[in-house]
Parts: C-alpha cells; structure tokens; sequence
DNA sequence: CGAATCACCTGATCGC
DNA sequence: TGCGATCAGGTGATTC
C-alpha cells in the first residue's frame, strides 16, 4: 500500500516525466473520490516546475499551482497506454502524452491550491521520519500516552508517511511489541525505534517501495521491498531471526504482525 | 481529550 | 460454477 517509500518512488518517477513539460489539458472524469475533485482546468497552459512529496502526499507544482494527490490505498499514474477502467483524471501534456490517474477503491484524492503548507490536509502534519525535528515530535508524543505505539508511528500528526506496514518492520528491528504502550518505553528505546524506523524506510526506498496489490511505479515496474518484510504478511511462518511463529492480531482496527520472541 | 470503532470503496479470496 | 461472506487498509467522522 502507498506508504512513504511507495510515494517517494513514484515521486521521482514522476519527475523524470513531467517537470518542464507543459499541460494541454487537465481534466477529470468523476466529481469525487475521497472528495469532491475540483475542476482541473487551472492547470492546462501550466509547466510543470517541480514533483515534491509531502508524508504520504504527493504534489504536483504547475507553474506555483499545485496538484494535491494522495494515492489512498490502490492510486496509480500510469503514462501512455490506453485507458482503464478506473481512471478518474488526466493530464493532457502538450507534446503528445497523456498521464492518467487510476484508483479503483476510491480512497485517494486530489485537490488544487497554491500553497500546500497551508492546505487544511497538510498543514497537520508531523514532521517527515528522516527529518531533524522527528526524533522531538516521536518522544512528545509518546509522553504519558497509554496508545500503543504501531499507532503513534501510525498517526500522521506525530510523523507523516508511516503506515501499516513500515510501522509493523520498525517495531520488529526495534524488538519492540507494536501493542507496547507508547509512555512505557525509554528514550533510549524510542531512539532505537526512529533509527529501526529510518533505516527500514531508506532500504524500502532503494528498492522502489514494496508491492502487494496495486501499487506500481510509474513505468509500471513493481517496488521489491515487499520480499524482505520479516513480519508484514508473514503470520503463521517462522520468524526469520529465531524461528518462532510469527502472529498477528487486530490492533486499532489493522493488521499487526509481530515475533512473539524477538518482540518485547 | 484520548482512544476505539465505523464508514467509505472495490477486488481478491474462501467456504459451501 | 456460483454466490455470499470476509478481508485488505488510509483517513476522517463518530462514539464512548
């Protein structure tokens, strides 16, 4: 699912195709997704100057008119082939090509407005993971509260982009129970825990992010993180550092995996 | 206010 | 073969 690495990758796919190509037309093929969508046509005449990402957000910088998208669970771009079923918008560009946004559960979005910092989504948005300020947004959050702590690495207030499964990894390299109430743990082990975090979000980058379903980068290529997940998905299989049986269980309403032994 | 639960949506999978 | 139930999960609204 479209994590932070998952939206880096496409990101810089992205910005391999679009930045200083000019939109003929933009234009979308439904009225809502998560949201209503606005009209697109503000973008047609546009260059695009500059792809950022912002958490889990991707922005897309026209000329300073910038496109707010969020895949949700099952978002793609795709360039060039025909179109599909579940597009929902597209970008004309004025030498020929076409970008279309698929997204067959809907759960994604896309907006417009000129300054992302002070958009209503983004403006509550902790700070990125692999950057300065995480390490102080990660431990005031964790400050007296009894959540467990998969949910605060979760809560995109505290750190924005981590989610599900990233979350999950952190907690198994931390050696940390992901149910573990957040004000229980040491400095010190928060420290292990951001570093776990970082670590296996830079790796998930390298490697093109992970894929279990729908997400692919933009040329259509599958992330390939996915095959190193030591407990994501992997419930009911041995755990690859000390054999136990890796389980899982609902935890705020999601999927968690954890090691039972390496996990405390 | 913090924490838990639900709704949103489609497609894949499973049991019968 | 078909069909209904279940699950997947990011986000935001609702409930306790």
């Amino acid at each position: 699912m479209p994590e932070l690495p998952e939206v880096e990758t496409v990101r810089r796919g992205l910005a391999a195709l679009l930045i200083g190509a000019r939109i003929a037309r933009a234009s979308a093929l439904r009225p809502d997704l998560r949201r209503p969508i606005p009209d697109l046509s503000p973008l047609s005449g546009r260059t695009c100057r500059a792809l950022r990402r912002r958490g889990k957000y991707l922005l897309i910088d026209a000329d300073g008119l910038v496109l707010v998208n969020h895949l949700g669970m099952t978002g793609t771009w795709r360039l060039g082939d025909a179109p599909q079923r579940h597009d929902h918008a597209m970008l004309e560009l004025a030498d020929g090509r076409c970008l279309r946004f698929s997204d067959p559960r809907r759960f994604g979005l896309l907006d417009l407005c000129d300054d992302p910092a002070r958009h209503p989504l983004l403006a509550p948005l902790g700070p990125e993971p692999l950057d300065d300020r995480a390490w102080e947004a990660l431990r005031a959050a964790c400050r007296c509260r009894r959540a467990p702590i998969k949910a605060v690495l979760m809560d995109q207030r505290v750190l924005a982009g981590v989610g599900n499964i990233y979350a999950a990894e952190a907690c198994f390299r931390a050696g940390i129970r992901p149910q573990r109430a957040a004000g229980t743990l040491a400095a010190a082990t928060l420290q292990r825990l951001l570093a776990a975090l970082r670590a296996v979000l830079e790796e998930a980058i390298a490697a093109g992010g992970s894929t279990i379903a729908d997400y692919r980068a933009v040329n259509g290529l599958s992330g390939r993180f996915q095959h190193r997940f030591a407990v994501y998905g992997r419930a009911g299989q041995p755990c690859r550092a000390c054999g136990a049986t890796i389980r899982s269980g609902p935890l705020g309403g999601r999927g968690t995996c954890w090691c039972p032994r390496c996990q405390r």
